[in-house]
DNA sequence: ATTTGTTTTAAACAAGCGTTTAAAATCTTT
DNA sequence: AAAGATTTTAAACGCTTGTTTAAAACAAAT
């Protein structure tokens, strides 16, 4: 695998890497100049400062996670195949950046009132039409009667949360590194089939 | 309400506080005394140093967050009945105390190798015969076959993740705090039967 | 009232922080 | 090869960090 050739990707890189697992509050200038193997006022020379630094990572990264859970909805599928596919994606996601939600989420109540909004991928999120469709699919009855938000907040939730949590479940189970990585293969087919039925349940009774 | 007498009370509340808030790297000895209406060096000197300091809250907070985990186990109720109820003591817990898995597990992280061990809480946990409980619900037919790892996290995700993305899903969907917090409570009523319909499904063909 | 012990403070400590400066090293252009 | 511009470094800046010291304020006991 071949590494980044310019020294501004480097520092990229190794930011990346440190504010990542560590956090903005978490690691200093130094520690990400070492990482990136140079000096301390090289990382200043190309980024002015480390809140600088941060704010060009942290863009990235949010456009990154926003990404992986919105491209599935430009799709031509029915909504119940998007919502597997949708789940699929983050997984698969979520495996290669594990530590992304927790940062993402620790970087914005770190800076309330500060300038890490989302609001063109929040635009972008709108466009896709997606609001409508599942408005429509709840019209006709194939799809239960959930708000945006909840359906929302239950996919992050079983998809996010296993990889935020993994540390205490591994704990309080006693697994190996090993063994949480294919309980999280296990995992998602359980949580898949448990939203899918959920959201779109068979007929029982009638017709 | 009555606050603190003695000042090693008012010292711990002051960094309860603030380590909940800002965590461990995020904030500053002085902060705390500051919290605590007093000079640095005082709480030096009931705690001898700020990372004594934190071991200490960090236990009396992994302790009140286990417990809230643990203690329905403890009761005479169906095991349907025991997730029941488990949900609603989760949410009314989390409710009061919002930031305390986010602190859990950016504190776990932050200290991978060290003290910040669970070895106790988690004896308990096996105490309770919860486990045994599903075994035996699952042979019976009663409950779905979801193995204990995942059935915890299934419901550790849909009580916690609400509180943890709480600003990331506020922005999202543009909520005021006061939205927010209702949006909880409905969501806590469907997240409530998508899991108890999942793990406890009604026999449709047979018998 | 004076002594003794405890609690609180102001001030200082070395170390580390983010950042800047100025000189060295390297590359470009002529 | 020399000059100029760019990249990299070593060293320092002032400030904040966690922690300690020594003295002040207070309480208790003789």
């Amino acid at each position: 695998m071949f590494k980044a050739s310019t020294t501004e990707e480097k520092i990229k890189e190794a930011a990346k890497s440190v504010f990542l697992s560590k956090g903005f509050s978490g690691c200093t200038s130094r520690e990400i100049a070492k990482e990136a193997g140079m000096n301390v006022a090289l990382v200043n020379y190309y980024f002015r400062s480390k809140n600088q630094l941060f704010l060009i990572i942290y863009q990235t990264v949010m456009h990154d996670f926003m990404l992986s859970m919105m491209e599935v909805f430009s799709t031509e599928l029915s909504l119940k195949e998007k919502v597997s596919l949708l789940i699929d994606r983050e997984y698969e996601f979520l495996t290669k950046h594990p530590e992304i939600p927790t940062f993402v989420l620790n970087e914005m109540a770190r800076n309330k009132d500060a300038e890490l909004q989302i609001h063109e991928t929040l635009n972008n999120f709108a466009q896709t039409g997606v609001f409508v469709e599942a408005a429509n699919a709840q019209m006709s009855g194939e799809m239960r009667q959930v708000d945006m938000v909840s359906l929302t907040m239950i996919i992050m939730a079983n998809c996010q949360h296993p990889f935020m949590a993994r540390l205490l479940t591994q704990q309080l189970h006693g697994m190996t590194d090993a063994q949480y990585d294919m309980q999280i293969i296990k995992h998602k087919e359980i949580i898949k089939s448990m939203i899918l039925n959920y959201l779109f349940p068979k007929k029982s009774t009638n017709e």
